[in-house]
DNA sequence: CATGAATGAGTGTTCATTCAT
DNA sequence: GATGAATGAACACTCATTCAT
């Protein structure tokens, strides 16, 4: 017994020192893509930044681009994670309870650190699309072409798989645009509005000739 | 006279040698940049492209960044050309006809030259959004907005300023996904099929309730 | 006695882990020289072949020459011995016996693991010369130049000095260069033809004059 | 002719200057080879060496094993043609004649420069057999056996091919052995000795029976 | 004693930029 | 004006070695 209490603290330990290095590395990472930009982020900067040495760096990512895209990874997740979750909760509601409530999300979504997503779409190369951003966009398009399919009768478009595309895309481009370039239009309290205004667009263009009647807040 | 003939021959030669090398550059840069990628596009492979002495491209342009301008420049300019002129064209036509006109447009300026435009957006960063696209997305936003102004009884949305961000920024990333994600999208026969979904999408956002009728192709 | 058979086992066994763990870096050593070369064996890759922690490298070499002087010293002893006992066992014969015997130990000892022995020759550097191969050279000169002496009836060279450095030297040149450039030359069959000529060249050389009659293979 | 006194001059010019660093990088190469030893021999310290900029090195040399392989280049070329120059000399001539003065081209070829050649030979890896020297060797061999075949009635061996090996392989190792191992047997007044036994061995071993009466210094 | 995470000096290499010709 | 040889700051990356566990 006492040699497996020794044994498996100096296993944990190790472990739970590698797991911090890495963590400090990911994260030492993301501050200075943050706050330097994808081409000053240079492998001893962020080595420097997560106080470990650049040898430590080296054992466990490959390269400056490993470490970036570990940090696209987990930023993902969690934008990820944002969305699923929002679409698993509105599956079974009609179009316009669904609609504001996955845009709200798309919103929250591209606030969770708006300044690293930034730097992540406009600076981040050759892997950026490829790996991170990509993967959650064809995501985002599968889980939304399956609620469109299942509310296929309250929907009044030919195509459903170009209209999960413009769905998509339409909303990801206005909140990320939002984010980017009109800040002032997402402190909190204005933040409905634009959630509104993006929700009318969609619904609209998938309700299409069957639109009942027009929601609009008050 | 004579010498006039000479000298401004002789002038313009040298001033023609000169905005031929410009050119040059400007358009080995191009090549460079869609071949090699932004990373790989070392000045010196510039010169080299553009059958240039390295020291000659510095001659007329301060470095790298200058000639990337260049080269954004040029092409923004090309894509601005197309969308003023549409722009002008549709300018007292009413919604129905304008929007298909603009889409189209807005298509055929991505269509200009996608792999350039491609590179340039996401692998060019630091300037990229300052400079070129920013501006052409600035005066996209300017004209859009003037034209919703004019037809403002034809509309049903509440706030102009924030329906022109919508309408450009959500026809930006349509087209641009489209060419980008979706080249099969955009064969000639295909087109039509794209700039309609995305028309009446904008139509039925901006017509709200005022919507006459909708239109689709048979 | 119950405790002595106890405690020297246990001492054994430690003495014999320390033992295997010497043995199991030594071996690695040279398996990592072959395989990949001087450059290319790194500490850590020595000690990964070994299964042993990086830390018991150390723990038993001061670091990587001391690794590898080690096992050129292994190496160079199995040589030696071969060598030597080679020696020994021709002391009292005449020249025209001696020779062949030795030449034949001699390419047998280039035999042992020629891949080894062809990397400590052509990328070791620094110790090489120095410690290992020099004085497996140095002692065959003396044993040579011994056997001369005792045997200077039969020879006819002025400088028995310079007749062992001759002997030795084209000796090791031509089985070195024959396993190494010439594998071919090499295989069982064929070792004969070689030491066959080797032999005549030296006995040739040492007789001079007083050759009585040269022998020849039918 | 103005114009073309300009132009050369200046192609000449930028040559001559391109040429001289090429020069000095290799130059230095071997300097600092001689002096430092193979891995203390760095890019960074070859440049200054040569008083030349580290990016003037890498504009040359793709590398510090190219810098190495335009050294053991230039060196080979020197001794190569002293040892062919010398077998074209004694081509018609008898075995007695001919043979010293090879060994003695051999020795000669080895004391050009004594310290960079051991370097060349003990420090330098993977490319050193390969390219330079092995090369040398293989010339060396053909050359000796047109020479043996041309004069094969005054020699007594069986294989001819192998009697190039012989001879090619023992010269060089014993000149080599005694430039590098026994340098005090190479003072001017004391080459003769060396040359006179190594001469002594190589044709009594080509000449076998036929050896008509050993040719001694007095 | 064994371990392997951590280290950082040192090396190779690139590339924007300058300047003598 | 044109040229391209020269430059060196800056960066990515390796590996022998240490030391807390």
């Amino acid at each position: 017994m006492a040699r497996r209490i020794r044994t498996k603290p100096r296993k944990s330990a190790s472990q739970a020192r590698s797991r911090a290095t890495v963590e400090a590395l990911i994260g030492a990472t993301a501050r200075v893509l943050v706050k330097d930009g994808y081409d000053r982020a240079t492998t001893n900067r962020i080595a420097r930044a997560a106080g470990v040495g650049i040898g430590s760096l080296y054992q466990y990512f490959p390269g400056k681009e490993a470490l970036v895209a570990a940090v696209i990874d987990r930023h993902t997740t969690e934008v990820r994670e944002l969305v699923r979750a929002s679409l698993v909760k509105v599956a079974l509601r009609p179009l316009e309870a669904a609609a504001p409530e996955l845009v709200r999300a798309m919103v929250d979504a591209h606030r969770v650190s708006p300044a690293l997503h930034r730097v992540l779409v406009e600076q981040t190369p050759r892997l950026g699309r490829l790996e991170g951003v990509e993967a959650i966009d064809r995501e985002a398009h599968a889980l939304v072409r399956a609620y469109l399919e299942a509310h296929r009768d309250e929907i009044d478009v030919p195509d459903l798989e170009l209209a999960a595309f413009v769905c998509v895309t339409a909303v990801e481009a206005l909140t990320h645009a939002a984010v980017v370039r009109r800040p002032e239009a997402l402190t909190d309290e204005r933040v409905p509005l634009l959630v509104d205004e993006v929700t009318r667009m969609i619904v609209q263009y998938l309700r299409g000739r069957k639109a009942p009647e027009v929601h609009r807040r008050g």
